[in-house]
DNA sequence: GGTCACATGTTATAAAGTAACACCCATGTC
DNA sequence: GACATGGGTGTTACTTTATAACATGTGACC
C-alpha cells in the first residue's frame, strides 16, 4: 500500500462501513469505539495499543487507562472490524468486514504495511494439511513477513 | 501429541540432534544454552520465557536474569532448534532442525501440544498468493489454532 | 601469556496486557 | 416519574513479556 492513495477516503469507509455492520447486528459501536477504530485506521500499518493510546489521551487532553483502549480493540476485533497481528502485538483495520475472514497478511518488513488478503489456496491447504493429521482447524493465523512490491520497486 | 509417548526419548534426540548441527555449524551450544533447550523440550507444549526462567532458577538453586533465558532462546532461535509461537508468547522445540523450514504449527487449544508441520502445499500457496501482489516472501508464519486428533477422540 | 571475540551476570527499565471494583447512563418496566 | 438492570467506562494497581546499558568472565588462537 503506497502512499500514493487517498487515505481519509479509506479511514471514511472503515467508519461508515462500520457504523452499518454494528447497526444491523445490534452492536453498540459507541464514541469510544468509534474513535478508537479510527485511529486503528490513521494507517496501514498495524498500531500498537500503546500508540492508539497515546493519540487517544492527546485527543482527550488528560491521560487514557490502557484497559480503555485494550477494551475498545477487543470489541472491535469481535466484531471482525480490526484484526491483531500477534507477530507484532499490534492490530490494524480489516479491510472487509463482514465477509468471511481467515486473516491472511503480507506484512512488509521495510515500510510495515499490513495488506489483508485472503487467498483460497492458502485456506484451502491449511484445511487440507491440517485434514490429513486428524486436526480440526478453528482459526488460522498467517502472517508474512516480506517486501511489498512498492518496496521492491523503491528501495530505501 | 498424546502423552502416550515415551517423551524422554524425545528429548535426549532433540539434544543430540543440536549438538551434532552446532558442532557441524561451529556454533557453540554452551551448558546454559543446552540446559534451556532442554527445558524447551521438557513439553510439546510451547513454553513461555519466564516458565523456562522459573525451571532454571530452579535447577540452579538461585534467581536467573529473565535475559540470561531470553539469549539462549534467541540463539536458539537463530540454530533453527527451537521456533517462537508468536501468538502464544512462547517457545517450542524443532522436531527437525537443519532442514528448511517454513514454520507451520497446528497449536491444540485444549491440550496445548505445537505440531510442526512443513506441508509443501501451504508454502507453495502463500508463495503464489504473495507472487500474484508482487510481495516478496521472506519468513512466513503460520499458526493454526483448533483441536487435534487426540483431543477430538477424548474430549475432557 | 596476551588479547580478542563471544558468553554471561547485574541492574534497571520499557512495553504489553489484565484484575478488581466503582460508577455512569441508557433502556425498559411499573 | 421512580426504579431496576445491564452494558459501557473510569480508576487503581498489578502481572507478564521483553530489552537496554554496562560490567565481568572465559575459551580459543596467535
Amino acid at each position: 500500500m503506497s502512499a500514493l492513495h487517498d487515505h481519509t477516503h479509506c479511514i471514511a469507509d472503515a467508519l461508515t462501513r462500520a457504523d452499518a455492520l454494528c447497526a444491523e447486528r445490534g452492536a453498540r459501536l459507541t464514541a469510544l469505539r468509534r474513535r478508537v477504530l479510527e485511529l486503528v485506521w490513521s494507517s496501514h500499518r498495524p498500531r500498537g495499543a500503546y500508540a492508539i493510546l497515546e493519540d487517544l489521551s492527546q485527543q482527550e487532553g488528560k491521560a487514557t487507562a490502557p484497559l480503555t483502549v485494550y477494551r475498545a480493540l477487543e470489541f472491535l476485533v469481535e466484531q471482525g472490524l480490526v484484526h491483531r497481528i500477534e507477530s507484532l502485538n499490534a492490530y490494524v483495520g480489516c479491510a472487509d468486514p463482514g465477509a468471511v475472514h481467515s486473516g491472511q497478511f503480507l506484512v512488509c518488513e521495510s515500510c510495515g504495511d499490513a495488506a489483508e488478503i485472503d487467498d483460497p489456496r492458502v485456506g484451502a491447504a491449511i484445511i487440507a494439511a491440517a485434514a490429513d493429521r486428524g486436526f480440526r482447524v478453528q482459526r488460522p493465523t498467517v502472517e508474512v513477513r516480506g517486501l511489498c512490491k512498492s518496496c521492491q520497486e523503491n528501495p530505501r
